[in-house]
DNA sequence: TATGAATGAGTCTTCATTCAT
DNA sequence: AATGAATGAAGACTCATTCAT
């Protein structure tokens, strides 16, 4: 009682979900997303009025999910490069992965909803940027990494992944391409 | 009579061209084309079945004119410190510049062929990458280079490079920060 | 019970009126009755089975109302000319007024329905001819109408009144241009 | 080439005209355009965007007709009580017939169209009084008819003619009834 | 009785694509 | 070769109406 129509709500957000990750953003449809969760036409649009809204709780639901990247995986008190080195396998995972990735829906919907909507990718993207830098900073005070600028490496990192991620979309990468790429960051920060 | 033909190709491609910079590559109808280069419906269809061919044709095209990045700007005996910042130059008003380039366009076509996509962008990047590694060898044997490991440092160069390109369309970059982002790659290279 | 579901009725019956009077009839949904009233979409089908039922019932509850068009407003031995000019007074401000009256409603309703349309206007309509037509001989009696065909000068009236209303609500008449044509009718009845 | 388009656009106009005069104005959906035309959906895009567009070009094409209603009929010289007599049949055959008139959907296209559309509609309207004004100066001027405030008058009749026009379409007027109503109006005017 | 979620038919509108000229 | 009118399929959106609770 409120409480279906939440669940339902969570059914069609799943539902979308897939559909985003398989078509991207501008090509998906109400009527996909009527066909993919088996609702009625009217039904979806009790809930979401157009994709874009739709979208856009995708992306919320999915931030409630994959928040942290740099904690809960490690305690505490991991060693910074135990921690770059989760990070970077996890986004290699990212990079390398097809299916179930909602990146190219993102760069789509940011290329065309054109800077009125939710600045929440950007504020995400910041936010890892600021842990990675934290991350740096923590790895030269422990010892293990170089002394470089933590702000400018973290910035570095964070674009030459998202390089690595629409390349590999675009273009396609193989494993070990990425691998060298990632091993070359890790390089320039961690020593020996 | 095959001259006549080709000029039309031509002039349609250029139109193409104009109306994929401003529109990015999903949104462009027929008829955008057909408005935009003044033929008629029929007539386009003609040379072009659909957007796609067409988007092909204009990347072609495209490929023909700025194609050797590093040479042509610069004679061959320049000083490599100086190429690299040319290069810099052009890529960072290709980063901010919103109009006229074909960056969008190209990423939403890459999402949309999703597979069946011609190899010709990643030759492209691949060539860039090939070049840029020559210039950092050439810079590291004429001494004003540190001696890095010339292949992976170009390769996180194009991939930064990529990752603003992209960031800068979908969240919008500041002439600073991407100032900062040019200044670190190159802090990375050049002595001094 | 039946008296609370009776109560209820009435409380439909009075928000659609509202609803006809500010979107006339065609427009109206079953959905503004349910907003207007604040009563439950399945509550509503409970009542009436669609919006043209309502409107009939509407109907029905005004012509409880303002029925008698030339009583109460004035004692019964009130002077003819005296209840000519109240009722005139009357149908100006109906004439102009744009809000809060049904009259559009009306007109559309008849459009749409075409032919199977209850008697009931038409009946409002005679029935206020008649009484009018009994004004007019009263005056005519007591000598201060001129001593016109009472039930010919009636229809007059009862016509102009309509055509003005309809002119009204179609292509606007200032308040000047209703004052004349009042002045006309009623200066054909009036003597001095 | 160019007349083909010309000639198809007359042909949607009349096709529509007949769909306005049996369904109003509101209830006519582009659909039924399409249907009674028998083109294509797409096809009535091209040359109509909508259906009040559509309309619109309807009343023109009316107006282009029948404009003149004192002239044509009758010589200039032809006696007033004469022409009267004439415009009176023709405004009766209008009241009473059902088919084929537009006025209910010009009526319903005004209540919609709310004022920002073409003033023609009144703007007829007026140009119709002042003919009938004229008219009645004439009359009085040759003594065919009283000496009657001629402005008055006109509006009077007006106002009467469309007051029996609607009351004939939304409560249905017998022959008789119009012809009394179109008698007294006569007679306030026409000596003998 | 009463609720309001769910349905699906109907309308609008846009485009790729064809075809007679 | 070239034209542009015509087509029809596809997608968006709204509402009257039903139905399980």
């Amino acid at each position: 009682m409120g409480e279906r129509s939440t669940q339902k709500r969570q059914l069609i957000i799943q539902a979308a979900r897939r559909v985003f990750a398989e078509k991207g953003y501008k090509d998906v449809t109400m009527t996909d997303i009527v066909e993919a969760c088996g609702i009625s036409r009217g039904g979806l649009y009790l809930y979401f009025d157009n994709t874009g809204e739709l979208f856009l709780e995708v992306m919320r639901a999915e931030e409630g999910m994959a928040d942290d990247v740099f904690s809960g995986q490690l305690g505490e008190d991991a060693a910074a490069v135990d921690v770059l080195m989760v990070f970077f396998r996890e986004q290699k995972r990212e990079i390398l992965g097809k299916k179930g990735d909602l990146s190219m829906a993102v760069y789509e919907y940011c290329f065309t909803a054109g800077g009125k909507e939710e600045p929440s990718f950007r504020r995400r993207f910041e936010s890892a940027i600021m842990a990675l830098e934290r991350l740096i900073e923590a790895g030269i005070a422990d010892g293990s990494f170089y002394e470089v600028d933590a702000r400018a490496a973290a910035h570095n990192i964070m674009y030459a992944l998202e390089g690595l991620r629409i390349c590999s979309r675009t273009m396609g990468l193989t494993e070990v391409a990425v691998d060298e790429a990632l091993f070359a960051l890790a390089g320039g920060l961690v020593m020996e």
